[in-house]
DNA sequence: CTTGACTCTGCCGTCGGCGTGAAGGTCTAG
DNA sequence: CTAGACCTTCACGCCGACGGCAGAGTCAAG
């Protein structure tokens, strides 16, 4: 498929999609007339590519660690070996700890909203979000909610998430 | 307190801190000599800044949500009220969005990197991070690891978290 | 008085993941 | 053949939360 295509069934835009190529982190094929030409697999990769941009992993870092995708199960002790699992320990306990840093700042949102809570809180998009009771915490919460009614130009941004603060 | 007390109670650094005034998140008091005096609610005010930073607020939204800080009980229905509490709810369904991307990209690698796990993993800093059993999830895992050795020049950078993915 | 640590106000630099044209080829339905 | 949709390669712009530096004033101790 071209590159319009696979920009419609991942939702990202062409020039992201160059951008990532930019960034060896996808290869397509060219044509002859010197359209690029993507396979079905790249439209798992780009998913992919965009789960990981957005938990704040820079291009760099995943551009070594995509090659460990297309087959479920990787080629041996090739390329997902020396340190670079260590690069990828390192990246899991960062997500592991922006999760905590998130959870921490919604409780402190919990705790500002706790007060009162209007009927107004509807027009603020779908789910009740508040906490229902005004003292423990809820542990429920399900979270995925609906597309969220932004109104930008177009509603696919994305926008790492970098985070290293030691807050002792 | 000066500003570099400040600073190394919050671990902020008094650049930080002088950006935080600017953005009217704080108004310390001034000496004659034009000296910044905080006083000990900052030090709360700056963690909560810093923790609402971290999980992608900008100073904007911040300063606008943190005059409900210093009482657990805010000032009944005075400035936390009207459409306000409308963008305190999206922000909030922001951050759980932005946590399930998390997981969901944490999953990621660790599929990828569920393949092999050679004795090097220690070098990672510390925390096993790697999913034990080779095949369903594992639930645990408790996060808040230890400082995560960095070297960087001053380990108390912070960097946002923006993420505004539709990803269908 | 002097020294050294601390603080002040500008002001420019940075970094990553794109957005947004501009100027020009390619493809395909009619 | 032609229009219009789609594609190509530059190349600059942006944004937010600071980092870092310069030049100058302040403060407490010896």
């Amino acid at each position: 498929m071209r590159i319009g295509e696979l920009a419609r069934r991942t939702g990202a835009t062409p020039r992201a999609l160059r951008y990532y190529e930019e960034q060896g982190l996808l290869t397509p094929e060219r044509r002859p007339s010197g359209y690029r030409e993507y396979g079905e697999p790249d439209v798992a990769a780009v998913h992919g590519i965009r789960t990981l941009l957005a938990a704040g992993l820079n291009s760099a870092v995943i551009a070594e660690i995509l090659p460990g995708l297309p087959p479920p199960g990787s080629r041996g002790p090739g390329p997902t070996c020396p340190e670079l699992l260590a690069g990828l320990a390192a990246e899991r306990a960062r997500i592991t700890r922006q999760m905590d840093e998130l959870a921490a700042a919604r409780a402190l949102l919990d705790a500002i909203m706790g007060a009162e809570a209007p009927s107004s809180v509807i027009l603020a998009g779908r789910e009740p979000a508040g906490p229902s009771a005004r003292s423990s915490a809820g542990p429920s919460a399900r979270s995925s909610a609906g597309p969220a009614v932004r109104a930008e130009p177009a509603g696919r941004k994305l926008g790492g998430a970098r985070s290293r603060a030691v807050l002792e």
